[in-house]
Parts: structure tokens; sequence; C-alpha cells
DNA sequence: CGCGCTATTTTGAGTAGTCAAAATAATTTA
DNA sequence: TAAATTATTTTGACTACTCAAAATAGCGCG
């Protein structure tokens, strides 16, 4: 049974591959775990030794199947149980990140399913990240940003790709929710902007960096 | 913040103390915590360097006011996620033992109270064991057993002592739940047995152990 | 080509928790 | 009261994880 460490370190690498398929670097990955990048060298060649990852020295690492396994069934943990405390508990879409982040690691099997039964075996979380089936497959879909889409078509948000809750704290004050619609009226990309239009409100300004966060799609029928 | 290392010895010392309120010994606390007695000592010694414990050597160990407010916190949440697991998630009443000794770890104050609030507020957990209010108030009340009750007297069951998968599977079967009534009618000390009738059922005998473990209370009005 | 920058790896050391087994204390028994 | 039994404590060692800081490797650039 692999520890809590070991998990979050066989989850960190699949976000930080999800998409790139490369090498994830000690570097990435040390400070997405908040260690020093030694520490992760460390790490990662006892993961290597124990066989859930590929260690390429001076390249980077990447999962092996049994890793990647491990990973999926880390990553559904941790999004079902965020469904569940937003959806049932009716807790804050900002602060359940980091309460999953522990409860994901104490969760069995059983309980999760009966949670996922629950919840109607819903395909993504409250912020749109897909929930690895029980089987561990990933749907994984590419997205358009506001920062990447088209101009002036109607859109629907999708996903926000950011969990630190001061950014989903601002996406909720500004009705940028999953399922919201808008569109984008402008981008300025020396300056770093782009201009939004959603239903109800007034034309605002966000960050390149901020729009690129936002997944959407566009609206049809 | 303690470990859960932490939190379980001094769950596990309160768990030891309830009713008899003198010293838990390294002895029992070792066997509870399935670790060897040197480890306890040395634990406890950690402990009591931290303010949790006041232990006196060659005799026992008790908590401290702080001590005692971080047990009872963790056996709130113990015993809420169990009435959880079995109320809300219809799981096994034998088995969320098990988990329940995980989440416990994980769970923050504030998931604790809403899940308090879906659940009603109960005051007593599947097994009928009372949970410690939020303020840290341990409703503590000494019932008889089906080892020591009067014969022969309506009873209803309040509460069943033990955890084990096993012992709960068996009380399950034989239909002895929070709740049930019956009545004890016959006791052989020497033979160590008690011989019990339940309502619907047929009289049955019982090991004078296991009947210890059963709490009931006279069946009134 | 060689110099320097940056990322990575190695080294040495520390913390938390554990066990096996030896040492010690307390209690029971004779 | 002395010996024997039992419980507790101590000692030394090990695993898992971490950091600070030194060593090294791979670059890009002049």
């Amino acid at each position: 049974m692999p520890s809590s460490t070991v998990e979050n370190y066989l989850k960190h690498i699949l976000l930080l591959s999800e998409g790139a398929q490369d090498l994830v670097s000690m570097g990435e990955l040390a400070a997405a775990l908040a260690v020093v990048p030694g520490t992760a060298t460390t790490m990662i060649k006892a993961l290597a030794r124990e066989g859930y990852v590929a260690h390429q020295p001076r390249q980077g690492v990447s999962l092996t199947p049994s890793g990647r396994t491990v990973a999926l069934s880390v990553l559904r943990k941790h999004r079902l149980v965020e469904t569940f405390l937003v959806n049932v508990l009716k807790m804050d879409w900002a602060s359940v990140h980091a309460e999953a982040e522990q409860l994901e690691h104490a969760i069995s099997d059983e309980v999760l399913d009966r949670l996922d039964a629950l919840l109607g075996y819903p395909a993504t979380d409250p912020h749109g990240d897909p929930i690895p089936s029980r089987k561990g497959k990933l749907n994984f879909q590419v997205y358009a940003s506001l920062a990447t889409c088209a101009l002036k078509q109607p859109l629907r948000i999708v996903r926000i790709t950011e969990q630190t809750a001061e950014f989903l704290q601002f996406a909720d004050q500004n009705n940028l929710l999953p399922g919201s619609t808008l569109s984008v009226t402008g981008r300025n990309l020396t300056a770093g902007l782009a201009t939004i239009k959603t239903a109800g409100t007034r034309a605002q300004a966000l960050s390149i960096t901020a729009a690129g966060k936002i997944l959407v799609e566009p609206l049809r029928r």
C-alpha cells in the first residue's frame, strides 16, 4: 500500500504531464510538492525502484502503468470528494480543494463507490475537471481557453484549471463558473489583456494568464 | 497540529480510561495501538514533553486537559463518520469502524460540522457510543450489561462496546442491535453463560464475556 | 572550444515513529 | 525475605521522509 507521500508524488506527476505527454522535470515536480529539488530526486529514485515511475536521470520522470493506476485512483478520490463536499455538504467552491487533499488519502474504494453512486456518477467535479472512471479511464479532452478561443463567439465555460482558493473565489465572484456562457470581445496581447462579456453583466477585462486558466467550448444550438 | 499517530495515542488513552478514571498502563496502551511496549513508553515520554499527557513512570499515563481536548475531537470525528457511513452511505454496520479509523484523521472541523448537521446532530453512533459534542462534552452514562442486569426484566439494548467486525456481525445476525428489546432469562456464572430471549425468536445462549459487551437499560412504559 | 549558468544529483544530517532485546523495577510467591 | 515472575524502561538500530549545501552535468554563448 503506497503511503500518502507516494500517492502525492504520483498524483502530481500525472497532473503535470496532463496534455504534455513528455517527461516531468524534477524542478516542476519539486515545486508542485513544495519540497526542495534534492528531495524529489531522492524520492523519485525510490519510486523507480518500486516500479511506480521511470526516471531518466537529468531529463525527468514519467509514470509506469502501475504508477499511473495509483495516480488515477488518487485523482478519482480527490475529484469525487470535492464533488461531494460541494454538492452534498454545500461547501464553498474555493475551499474544497484543501479538504480533498487530505481526504483523498484516507478514503477506501468501498466508500468511494458509494459516494459515486450517491452523487449520480458525475463525469466532472465542480471545477469541470474530469473524474477518472473506476477502471482508470481519464476522459481527457482538449478545450480552448479564453486566451486562445475565437473572438465574439458565444461560449460556455467547461473547466477552471486552477485550484487555488484565491483564483476560484475570483472566478466565483465574476460568475465565471462551469456552465456560464460568455464571449471574448477582444484581446490585446501586448497589454496582456482579454475583454469578456457575460450575459447579464457589462464587459470586463481579464489578464491573459487568468484567461488561459478558463477553458471553454463553443456554444452550439 | 498533532500527527495522526499522536491522535491515535490520545484517543486510545481516552477510550481505555472511560469509566475507570485511573491511569492507563503501558501494557494496555501498547496492546490497543498494536505496538510493542517499549514504543509506547518512548512515545508517551514525547507526548508528556508536549503537554498532552501526564506520565507516572511505572504506573501509567493520563490525559492532560489539552490531550483530552484532542482525544475528544478525534473521537467525535470517528463516531460522526461512522454514523455517516451507516446512515447515509448505507454501509455495513460491522465494517465502518476500520474506515472511520482512517477518516478521523483527515477530516476538518468545517466538514465535520456540516456532516453533523446533515445527520441531524445525532447523540450516538450506530453502535450506541455517545458522540462528544462540538465543545468536547462526552455524555458518559453508566449502563448495566447483559452480564450484570436484573433477570427476567424487559430490556432495550443501548450500546455495543466492541468494535471488531466479527463481534458486530455476530450481534447483527442475532438481532442484538441498539434499540432491540429482550430479556435475560438466566445466568450460569460457573459455566460462563447467559440465556437471553428476544421478541420474535427463541431463547439463545451467550457467553458472559459477550454479554458484558452489550449494554442495556430497563424498558419503561 | 571553453566558460559560465542553471538544473539536477549527491552527501551529510535531522525528525518521527517503530522494533528487538537487554536492563531495571515492582510484585508475587514460596 | 529472598527468589521468581511480570511489566516497564532503556538502548541501539532501522525505515521513511525531509533539508541545506556541495558536487556535477548539460547547456548556451562568446
